[in-house]
Parts: C-alpha cells; sequence; structure tokens
DNA sequence: CGTCTTCGATACAGTCGCGTATCCGATGCA
DNA sequence: TGCATCGGATACGCGACTGTATCGAAGACG
C-alpha cells in the first residue's frame, strides 16, 4: 500500500548511506530544535506541527518533506539526544584531572556533581521536554526503545564520572551503581520540577542536594 | 463581560455553602474518574472532553454544566485527590502497630514501606495521572497551587509514616526529612515509570528499591 | 548557459474538538 | 396533582490542525 510513493520519498530525502545533504540536515534541526522547545512550553501533543514549523522559519511543507509525521521527529529528536550524551561523557572524562589530586573527598564530589551539570543541558527546556517525551513514550510503544536509548546513554555517561570520582576518593557505596544513578536522575528531575513550580528562577540548591546525596551514600 | 451568566451559572449549581446536591456529585466524581483514567492513557491535553464525558456515560453538557473548563475539572481532581491523601493519611497512622514491638530495623522500615505503598493508589494508573497532571500545572499557572497542595499532603502523610517508623526503630536520618521524603517520591516515581517503559506488568522490586535507599540513609 | 533535481511553499479538503444556546425530562415541593 | 427548578441532552457554528497534491525557485551539474 503507497509502497511506491513512500519508497521514492526515502530515496529522494535520504542518501544511499543515510547522509542528509547539508541543507537539508540543517533544516532537519532547526525543526527538531523547535520542538524542543514547544514540547518544553506546551507538551509533546499540544505542540502542533504548525506551531513548530512556524518557530523554526518554515511551514508545513518542509516538515513533511522532512518527518513522517511528529512522532517520527521525536525519534529523530530522540536520537539526536542520545548522540549528544555520548559525545558529553567523551568531553566529560578528558576534563576529569587524574587522580592524586589531594583534594577531599567532598570537594571531589562536588567537582563531578559540578560537572554534571555543566554537562547537562543548561537550560531546564531540555530537561523538562525529556521528561514530556518520556511520558509521551509511556503510551506510544514506537519511542519507548527511543527514550530507553537515551537513557542508557545518559547513565552511562553519568556512571563514568561517578566511578572516576570515586577512584579518586577511594570511596564505595553500598547500593549497586546503577539504582544510584537512576537515583540521582530522580533527584535531578524532581528538584528541577519542584523549584519550577514553586516559580522560582533556578533551582535551589541543586548542587548541594546532590551531593548530601552522594555524602550519605559513601562510605569508607 | 458576561458576569451576569456566570454569576446564574455558579449561583444554580452549586449552594450558598458550596455542597452540590448529591446527584451533581455524583456526576462530578464520575467525570473526575473517567478524567483521570484518560490523563494517564493519553495525557492531560489529549483526553479531549468528549472523550472524557463518552467513557463517564454523559455528553459534553453535563460536563459543562459541572465544570468551566477543563483546567478547572483539572483542578477539582487535584483538590480530591489532596483530601484523600488527608484520608489515608488517618488510616496508615490509625493502622500501625505501637512502639516496643521488639522488630528488627529492617522489618520495621518493610512494614513502614509496605503501609505506604498500600496507602498509595493501587492502579499505576493514578501515578501517571498524577505525573501529567503536573507537567501540565508547570505550563498552568492556575493549577501550581492546586498540585503543590496536594504534594504538601501527601509529604505530611509520607513524614507521619516515616517518623513513627524511626521512632520505633530508634535510627537518625542524616539528611533532612523533607528532603529524604523527596527523594523517596522521586524514586517512586521512576522506577514505576522505568517498569512501563520497559514493559514490565508490575514495578521490579519496587519494595526492595525503597527499602535499601532507607536503609543506606538509617544510622544509629 | 541550459537542463535537471532538490526542497520548501502554497492551496485544498477533510476531521475533530470546543463552547454556547436551547430544550426537555425528572425531581422536589406545596 | 400541579408547578418550578434542576440537570443533563441536543443542535449549532466556529476555529484549528492534519496530510496530501502540486507548484516554483534556488542550486548542482555537464
Amino acid at each position: 500500500m503507497t509502497s511506491i510513493r513512500e519508497a521514492q520519498r526515502g530515496a529522494r530525502r535520504q542518501g544511499p548511506g543515510g547522509e542528509f545533504s547539508a541543507r537539508r540536515q540543517a533544516t532537519r534541526e532547526r525543526l527538531m530544535d523547535a520542538a524542543v522547545e514547544l514540547f518544553a512550553e506546551r507538551g509533546v501533543l499540544a505542540a502542533s506541527v504548525e506551531e513548530i514549523c512556524e518557530r523554526a522559519g518554515f511551514t508545513r511543507g518542509a516538515f513533511y518533506s522532512n518527518f513522517d509525521s511528529k512522532d517520527e521527529l521525536c525519534l529523530d529528536v530522540l536520537r539526536r539526544k542520545g548522540e549528544q550524551h555520548l559525545v558529553a561523557l567523551q568531553q566529560v572524562v578528558e576534563s576529569m584531572p587524574g587522580a592524586g589530586s589531594g583534594l577531599s573527598r567532598a570537594q571531589v564530589i562536588r567537582d563531578a556533581v559540578g560537572l554534571f551539570l555543566q554537562a547537562q543541558p543548561k537550560e531546564r527546556t531540555e530537561l523538562i521536554a525529556m521528561m514530556e517525551l518520556r511520558l509521551h513514550a509511556l503510551r506510544t510503544p514506537e519511542l519507548r526503545e527511543g527514550w530507553l536509548a537515551v537513557h542508557a546513554n545518559l547513565c552511562a555517561s553519568i556512571a563514568g564520572q561517578l566511578q572516576m570520582a570515586l577512584d579518586r576518593v577511594g570511596g564505595r557505596i553500598g547500593m549497586p551503581m546503577p539504582q544510584v544513578i537512576e537515583l540521582l536522575g530522580a533527584m535531578y528531575e524532581n528538584t528541577v520540577s519542584m523549584s519550577l513550580l514553586n516559580g522560582e528562577d533556578a533551582p535551589t540548591g541543586l548542587t548541594a542536594q546532590l551531593v548530601a546525596l552522594l555524602d550519605g551514600l559513601i562510605h569508607d
């Protein structure tokens, strides 16, 4: 059914290897950026294709020439996010100083948390958008895998940082690492959304809370 | 503007003290129940008024006779939830055995967590709906206060349980109590949604995780 | 320099949901 | 039993969004 048309569109928009032309890639990025903003502002479902295009400076024609549907765009947004996390992981690993710096445990932890927060998308926008996307993925089976992949990347990234910090500090955590990371992520999300609900401009003592939690979990 | 009409409607649907007739209250409940289900299934924004009414066995006429808008219904859903939490708190306090039962700390904690989970709305439906409502409240200032009130009630409820458990056990927690509760709530949410994303029927080891976390936080 | 392709804009038809105005049966009250 | 009010159903017009089919300009290529 309509396989000919679809094949034509697919062939037209994407080279045999899956690459896009530079121009095409640029419009895709702009559309995805606009989508993330609107997802955060209005939610995935309430962000109309029309509005996304308008914000990106295109019309719906451009959208449907690049994506089959909004869900398909969501999937690509998630994929891109996953790649960004991988890159962030590498940067963080590089920027982390080697062992033997003689810093106190608290300081090392604080540094690691700072690095994590810095590596995170700075704007809350992205966090809210991801929360929206997760909820959307909860009801949209096609998106689940994409979300889980992003999540896995992020976890790996944090695990790397945290392990390095622990190595430098010589401490141990009783709880299994994956669980610790889930915990940190959940707390991060929770703190940011609570601060938003309370009408604060910036999360109150986010770093302090994360540090306190880690401090409570690490033993010698 | 239209103040006369609004006043009429207000007067018609609600007695001077704010009470509703039994019949009216019943349809309101049915509409709210249907709304919560649909919020969990499709999200707040995608749950159309039409669909809510259909599921509740009414038409839109009934809806607009009872609520001014979907947001107004959300607010009432939140209010109801807040009251339910208060009731749950009382029940929990009553059902909790007195001190001096000679149980181990782990067992007491496990009991407290069990009580908490039992007092929680059993279906994940309600949790997801609340997550949707929170995200919706994030963008809808009129709803923020309502959501925060529910949250405060829930926290108070948990704080009560937890404090009782701690008293029985003689333990202490280094982290401030409100923060601990946020943490537990965040972990609860996170675990449930991860299990749903992974396609599991029931959250894997929810109790165990909560217990482990508490165990890690409690000192003598 | 002309042709061909690519990519986004435009135009269109169709669907869905909203909120209001109005109506009618049921229920309560004298 | 008759009347008034209440509560939900019905009917209507409206606006927004969708996805597709088609068009035209900018850029690639020989």
